[in-house]
RNA sequence: GCCUCUGUAGCAGAAUCGGUAUAUGCGGCGGGCUCAGAACCCGCGACGGACAAAGUCCAUAGUUGUGGGUUCGAUCCCCACCAGAGGCACCA
């Protein structure tokens, strides 16, 4: 019973589109709901099964919503701008814009091909210069807002892509894109001031609906921690080296500090150090080490003492030796450690390495062998001896500093800030320009968008400058502030820019007053259920919350968090169990099953593959059994009879029921595993109802819309399936009349007995007892208990 | 090193509260249909040993990574361990 799956699914594909389906209405009267997937990439490969299985997820749940009432927002985009194709680009010489159109172009074909049920009219373009406009309006807007800084610092530099990196793109040493090594080059850099932000984006978590998983991995990226800061002395000057410390309680406990090699103290005090030289040659081997270099040396410490200056610990007035070590970064807290090697490993490797002294200050463990960092009584420390709870000593320390002005309590971040710049042509232009007589001024709004230049030459420049630096029509402008000559910002955005922002645009994608109207925003906003991967969670997931709040702080948009809901697809792997890849030649094209089998096949198959959270491994023969199963849907229409079959209707109404709290639980697998169970029991009657089969086929449309239109138009349904009310079920009916019941015998189950669902603790305990598979263990045994637990289980209890 | 998660049949994967372990699909086995079939239909099993098998017996037995514990009863709760995945990684 095959289905011609080449004729039906695009004949209904068309239809639904021609009746305008799945236009989402602006401030309509029923109950909104915006699903959201993340846009795609559209790179030359096309679709990967992973976007399938990403998107099916919220097209499902989409669909519900339609047939429940709901008027759906469920768009779609292109996350266009970005490496790969600028990479191409050079490599063939064609332009950016002609590619990016070709793969739009395509990709649109194979999303429209598996029949998803997207707002087309509300597509959107990050490269289209009407989008881009607003890209570059926010970025003025956090200009303007101070939270756009430029520094020199040491960035993460990938010398084959020829790009400044931030952290995120460059994690474990490797290049996000290329995965050669980076390096750390001296730049110039901007940077979003994300750490603004930082209580702000963790404060928010607790008014999302997260899984746990993602939000503690933003928790610990974000990672805060508190403590306190406190000023020590260098000995015999008058200078103040802030320090920052969790552990505020173990000041006593002090036996020397650690500076980062490149601490700006040290070169302001370069003439009292002695041994400057082999300083400078400590801070350059420093320099030289990679990323992956200094992660494989963690178990070995390095690092100088410095001649010519000493710490005076401001509790005790101690006299304690500085060092310099590369386990102190200039980048977190102070970039001056006091260290306690009784009481934290780092500082007890490192004194032990170069023979300092460690002082107990906390008992409980044994400090020779390693620290303690335990809970225990304070010793050796002054007023704090006596005390045995961590909490109580910290607190009583930092009123101490707090009294002596010597130090304050306070929090530290782990998270950066956000470096905003690359040096390649596609991509947002940085609306900025520098001026000999203003300094940086911004591009006034009115002259937004700042157009990307039509160019022939894409090569990155060898200098780390992007191509458009060459451009002089583009770099030469007069100064919006003072009329003279300038130069304009030839860096463009990241990739991430215009992903920080897309959802808002959807709710208003023509817009071109406003990046979407205040009063659209207020409808659709926030996104009702947004699914998209673990490896967004701490950059796209942090930048888009983080500009969305920004956007409520200035009063933009109607909430401080875009997403009401998260969730996240697990990777669809090889069949081999290993990651898809060109290289293992285990990738899988999604238009191959469409063509060999359907988009439905496709559909189902992505859904059924496993628990939809985890990764699964492709099988091709698991797909023939999805489609096996479709052909029997098709095979109802024979089956068919006026009435309801009664001895379904029970299976009917359990299958509505957890068809319906399966998705929303995002339990797709099961869903589908008691659609097929169903459906085996209905081939077994050899016969269906008509309102049954009805009820079957709304149940399965959201994952297999096509063929359910078309046996809905079959058994002459009106309107379309698409759009018809979700089934109903009556509770009464979801339960069978007689129920086996397990019956155990000191709690192993010996058997099973046939109860009325409702009968009595007496009766059940009578039928219990009567089973002669039961009788026998109980034979000439004291009976001394019994359980019986209605609807699960009796058990006897004997001796 | 720290944090999080996972471990169920040959494979993938089910199992609201602690209550008949293994739904569903794949693969396997038996049968039907057929000239034939990897197509379709029907059925079966999966967890020790014995008998050719139904069944019976060992046996009031065992069974969810391993070993303990709590409980009338544990895939589920607690403790310890083993294995795998992911995240962070000298964050003071």
């Amino acid at each position: 019973m095959n289905y011609d799956f080449k004729k039906i699914e695009p004949k209904w594909q068309k239809k639904w589109e021609d009746a305008q389906l799945f236009k989402a209405e602006d401030f309509s009267k029923k109950p909104k709901f915006y699903g959201l997937v993340e846009f795609p990439y559209p790179s030359g490969a096309g679709m990967h099964v992973g976007h399938i299985k990403a998107y099916t997820s919220i097209e499902v749940i989409s669909r519900k919503r339609r047939m429940q009432g709901y008027n759906v927002l469920f768009p779609i985009g292109f996350d266009a701008f970005g490496l790969p194709t600028e990479n191409y680009a050079v490599k063939t010489n064609t332009h950016p814009r002609i590619i990016t159109d070709v793969n739009i172009k395509k990709f649109s074909d194979q999303l429209r091909k598996v029949g998803f049920s997207f707002d087309w009219d509300r597509t959107i373009d990050t490269t289209d210069e009407n989008y881009y406009h607003w890209t570059q309006w926010i970025f003025l807007k956090l200009y303007e807002h101070g939270l756009v800084f430029r520094d020199k610092t040491l960035v993460n530099y990938c010398p084959h892509c020829k790009v400044v990196l931030a952290n995120e793109d460059s994690q474990g040493g490797k290049c996000d894109i290329c995965h050669s090594d980076v390096i750390q080059l001296p730049k110039v850099v901007w940077y979003l001031r994300i750490t603004d932000y930082a209580e702000k984006l963790l404060q928010g978590l607790n008014d999302v609906d997260y899984p746990e998983n993602i939000k503690l991995q933003e928790v610990n990226w974000i990672g805060k921690s508190t403590g306190a800061f406190v000023d020590f002395s260098f000995n015999g000057v008058d200078e103040k080296i802030e320090i920052y410390t969790t552990r505020p309680d173990t000041l006593f406990g002090v036996t020397f500090m650690v500076m980062a090699p490149e601490h700006p103290l040290i070169d302001k005090y370069a003439d009292r150090i002695t041994n400057m030289d082999a300083i400078q040659a400590y801070r350059e081997e420093c320099a030289r080490k990679t990323e992956f270099e200094r992660t494989q040396l963690v178990k070995d410490k390095t690092g100088l003492k410095i001649e010519g200056l000493e710490a005076v610990n401001p509790v005790n007035g101690k006299v304690v030796p500085i060092f310099i070590s590369d386990y102190v970064m200039m980048g977190y807290g102070t970039g001056a450690i006091m260290a306690v090697p009784a009481h934290d490993q780092r500082d007890w490797e490192f004194a032990h390495k170069f023979g300092i002294d460690i002082i107990e200050v906390i008992k409980g463990g044994d400090i020779e062998k390693e620290a303690y960092t335990g809970d225990g009584e304070m010793v050796n420390s002054g007023f704090l001896n006596g005390l045995t709870n961590k909490k109580d000593s910290i607190a009583k320390m930092t009123e101490y500093l707090v009294e002596k002005g010597i130090g304050h309590a306070g929090i530290q971040y782990k998270m950066k800030d956000w470096a905003f710049n690359r040096q390649r042509y596609w991509g947002e232009p940085i609306p900025l320009i520098h001026c000999p007589n203003c300094g940086v001024v911004p591009v006034p709004y009115e002259e937004l968008p700042l157009r990307l230049p039509e160019i022939q030459d894409f090569e990155p420049g060898e200098d780390g400058k992007s191509p458009l630096a060459r451009i002089p029509e583009f770099v030469n402008c007069t100064c919006p502030k003072c009329g003279g000559p300038a130069e304009r910002e030839t860096d463009t955005m990241p990739q991430w820019a215009g992903s920080s922002w897309y959802f808002l645009r959807y709710v208003d994608p023509h817009n071109n007053k406003a990046f979407a109207d205040p009063e659209k925003i207020k409808y659709w906003m926030p996104v009702d259920w947004y699914n998209g991967g673990m490896e967004h969670v701490t950059r796209h997931l942090l930048y888009s919350r983080f500009w969305h709040h920004f956007l409520y702080d200035i009063g933009e948009v109607s909430t401080p968090e875009p997403y009401a809901k998260r969730s996240a697809q697990g990777m669809i792997l090889g069949a081999d169990g290993e990651k898809m890849s060109k290289s293992r030649g285990n990738v899988v094209d999604p238009l191959d099953i469409v063509k060999e089998y359907g988009a439905d096949t496709l559909r189902v198959y992505v859904m059924f593959m496993g628990d939809y959270g985890s990764a699964a491994p492709w099988n091709d023969k698991s797909v023939k059994g999805c489609r096996r199963f479709l052909d029997r849907v098709g095979g109802m229409i024979d089956l068919v009879q006026d009435g309801d079959v009664e001895e379904l209707e029970t299976a009917v109404h359990k299958a509505i029921k957890k068809v319906s709290s399966d998705i929303e639980d995002q339990k797709f697998n099961t869903a589908i595993a008691c659609l097929m169970g169903l459906i085996n029991d209905i081939y077994k009657a050899g016969k269906i109802g008509r309102n049954q089969l009805i009820s079957f086929i709304k149940l399965l449309s959201p994952f297999a819309p096509h063929i359910t239109e078309e046996i809905y138009a079959e058994l002459g349904g009106e309107g379309f399936l698409t759009v018809a009310p979700w089934p109903e079920y009556d509770e009464a009916k979801t339960v069978d009349a007689m129920i086996e019941i397990g019956v155990q015998v000191n709690g192993k189950f010996r058997g099973k007995v046939s109860i009325p669902k409702d009968c009595s603790k007496e009766e059940a305990l009578a039928a219990g007892k009567a089973a002669p598979s039961v009788a026998r263990f109980m034979e000439g045994k004291k009976l001394v208990k019994e359980i019986y637990v209605p609807g699960k289980i009796l058990n006897f209890v004997v001796k």
